[in-house]
RNA sequence: GCCGAAGUAGCUCAGGGGUAGAGCAACUGAUUCGUAAUCAGUAGGCCGGGAGUUCGAAUCUCCCCUUCGGCACCA
């Protein structure tokens, strides 16, 4: 039997051998480092017979499928340890997720967070153990009744729902034994010390909320201690920049009880907030968008004849007034740009027509949804809906997604990924609707040259969407921009235009955002930059910092000179040291610091200090004023 | 909405049936100083809200609200 390494080598070896015997054979190092093996491009278990000619590779901690293998094994050695502990659990499901891992266990009791630590030091005793882990192959009908008679029901509830030709494989460690499709480590003393529960949670069996809840135990896991350590910094990181916290700190904006879900933005926020809508604003104009502006609350009436009353009716917030009418906040903003598009008879030669709105929506999300600015029941989208012709989807979506990646650029983001998300279960339009809208879409989409990563399913009810995701400076993913082709609301409402034939067509409608909601768009902002704002986008843009008094007048004088060429900053002639004021005002994360003294004052220069850096530069006050100016002006 | 945890000064947190605490921030005064913390003083609270137990509740019990971590949802 001929096995084929990496190398390119061929070995021969009497049939049938297993992935552990070759790995001893090429060399006791490689044979210890084994973690598994791959069968001509399959993973699988190191001790699994090899009985045909293959192409082989030893799987070890520097391949790339380590950490998946790693964090499956571990999160079976989890499921080992909470059985041990409380043998009256259920043990379901326990896959590999981003960093880590989570097992959810079916128990009546809640687990504490004594429980977790009482699991962790559990699953170090189990890898000491170096239990071997070994696969078996059962019967179906065997599988689902071994697991019912030891009281696991979700395990053969499992089993009865796998595919007929599936093979049944269990793998048992120690005195435990579980369904694993595996692959898994040879034993379990290969798992790493190098994991941590993380977090306990309540998750839906089978994700479906109409299901009874499972007790999730979250869990992260790497090769070795290092990477651990690392991505336990990352984390703490990312909190020093979560933006409830920057908000709070930097006076951005506040929530309140009385006001669940909706922004109170301060002066400082809302700075921000106007100068990324007046940049959006300017890039819209530029793009021949129709800016326009629709009522808040509209009759039922219209939200009926949309299908969003049917759909989405218990998260609109309503109103009835003393004339029985019953209102609805608006949700979103197409329905009424429809109406504006239906006023007056419109021509082929008015499309494409792109009708844009900072549209203020309210939402009745719930309640456990809500997250900082991320998700609110207030917000304002930078929507637009752009009415065209079929012929017209491919020309306006690599338009729009040249604007959105300009953009993006423009505010910090150079990497962003595209979804494509087609026709969900429940739906509004014929099939053959939704067949055109989908190809229409994946074809603009292809000609845009963009690469597309599937998302099935995810699509809105009313058509096919590219959802745009944008990564932050550590790593992060955000969706924010999104592009839906839409046949369903001009049929709905009854939008048409007269072609060049003179016949009444049906326009196309392409909702679209580039940030999507302006509120979850700068929490993602503030996290991107960590409050350290370039001078554009800086609420506050500088200070001048007297180090004497002797120099006030001087810096009174700095300071309205920046203040006439449009820059916003504070004046600190406060009586103390000039450290002392440096640090505060680095705290506030002010991005320029000018500092003025006696020195500065007979030479009419300014000492400029850069936020996050520790030097600093003498310029001539016109020079300063000059690059200043220039540094703050938005990118268009 | 569901599971779990938490709400004490502006912030971070301690206290745990018997008069409400600290650090930082704030305010007042002094300090005139060269790039990340000068000193002293003052003020600040219905201990998230409501009911109950008790001679007495921030503390114990119940209900509600909000927040946090997940799940589900996201037009």
């Amino acid at each position: 039997m001929a096995i084929t390494l990496p190398d390119g080598s061929v070995r021969d070896y009497d049939a049938p051998t297993t992935g552990a015997e070759i790995a001893a054979s090429i060399g006791a190092g490689l044979a210890k480092a084994a973690l598994a093996v791959k069968v001509d491009g399959e993973l699988r278990d190191l001790k699994r017979a090899i009985d045909h000619d293959a192409a082989l590779e030893i799987v070890t901690s520097k391949s790339p499928d380590a950490l998946e293998l790693v964090r499956h094994d571990a999160a079976h050695v989890l499921a080992q340890a909470a059985k041990e502990l409380f043998p009256d659990i259920q043990v379901t499901i326990g896959p590999v997720i981003e960093d880590g891992f989570y097992y959810d266990f079916s128990r009546s009791e809640p687990f504490t967070p004594e429980d977790l630590e009482k699991m962790e030091k559990r699953m170090a005793e189990i890898i000491d153990r170096d239990d071997p882990i070994d696969r078996e192959v059962w019967d179906r009908d065997e599988a689902a009744a071994f697991f019912e008679s030891v009281g696991e029901s979700y395990k053969s509830e499992i089993i009865r729902d796998l595919p007929a030709d599936q093979t049944i494989t269990l793998y048992r460690q120690g005195d435990w034994i579980d369904l694993c499709r595996g692959p898994h480590l040879p034993s379990t003393g290969k798992v790493p010390k190098a994991f941590k529960l993380m977090k306990l949670a309540g998750a839906y069996w089978r994700g479906d909320s109409r299901n009874e809840m499972l007790q999730r135990v979250y869990g992260t896991a790497w090769l070795n201690k290092d990477q651990l350590k690392d991505h336990l910094t990352r984390l703490e990181e990312a909190e020093k920049r979560d933006h409830r916290k920057l908000g709070r700190e930097m006076d951005l904006f506040h929530f309140q009880e009385e006001a669940v879900g909706s922004v109170f933005w301060h002066d400082k926020g809302w700075r921000l907030y106007r100068t990324v809508q007046n940049y959006v604003r300017r890039r819209l104009d530029a793009e021949h968008y129709q800016e326009v502006n629709t009522p808040q609350m509209v009759d039922r009436s219209l939200w009926e004849a949309s299908g969003h009353w049917e759909k989405f009716r218990e998260h609109m917030f309503t109103a009835q007034t003393e004339d029985d009418r019953i209102w609805a906040m608006k949700p979103m903003n197409c329905p009424c740009h429809v109406q504006i598009f239906r006023q007056g008879t419109k021509s082929y030669r008015d499309l494409p027509l792109r009708m844009a709105e900072f549209g203020s929506c309210l939402r009745y999300e719930p309640s456990g949804a809500l997250h900082g600015l991320m998700r609110v029941r207030a917000f304002t989208q930078d929507d637009a809906h752009i009415f065209c012709t079929e012929d017209q989807i491919t020309s306006e979506t690599i338009r729009f997604c040249e604007l959105l990646s300009s953009i993006y650029s423009d505010l910090g983001f150079e990497a962003f990924v595209v979804k494509f998300s087609d026709r969900p279960d429940v739906r509004a339009g014929e099939d053959a609707v939704w067949d055109q809208a989908e190809d229409a879409l994946k074809a603009a989409a292809e000609a845009a040259n963009l690469d597309l990563e599937l998302n099935p399913g995810e699509g809105a009810f009313y058509g096919p969407k590219l959802e745009f995701v944008l990564r932050d400076a550590i790593g992060r993913d955000w969706q924010c921009g999104t592009l839906q082709v839409d046949f369903v609301l001009p049929e709905r409402l009854d939008a048409t235009y007269v072609a060049e034939s003179g016949d009444r067509k049906r326009p196309v409608m392409l909702h679209r955002a580039i940030l999507g909601s302006f509120e979850r768009f700068l929490a993602v902002l503030i996290e991107h930059y960590a409050g350290h704002f370039p001078l554009w986008l800086a609420p506050t843009q500088y200070v001048v910092a007297t180090v004497t008094n002797e120099a006030d007048d001087y810096a009174t004088e700095v300071h309205a000179q920046l203040a006439q060429a449009g820059l916003v900053g504070l004046l600190d002639t406060a009586a103390d040291k000039i450290s002392y004021k440096v640090r505060q005002h680095s705290v506030g994360k002010i991005p320029v610091i000018l500092a003025v003294g006696k020195r500065e004052a007979e030479e009419r220069t300014v000492s400029i200090r850069r936020l996050g850096s520790k030097e600093q530069q003498s310029l001539a006050l016109a020079d300063a004023i000059h690059t200043l100016t220039n540094e703050s002006q938005p990118p268009a």
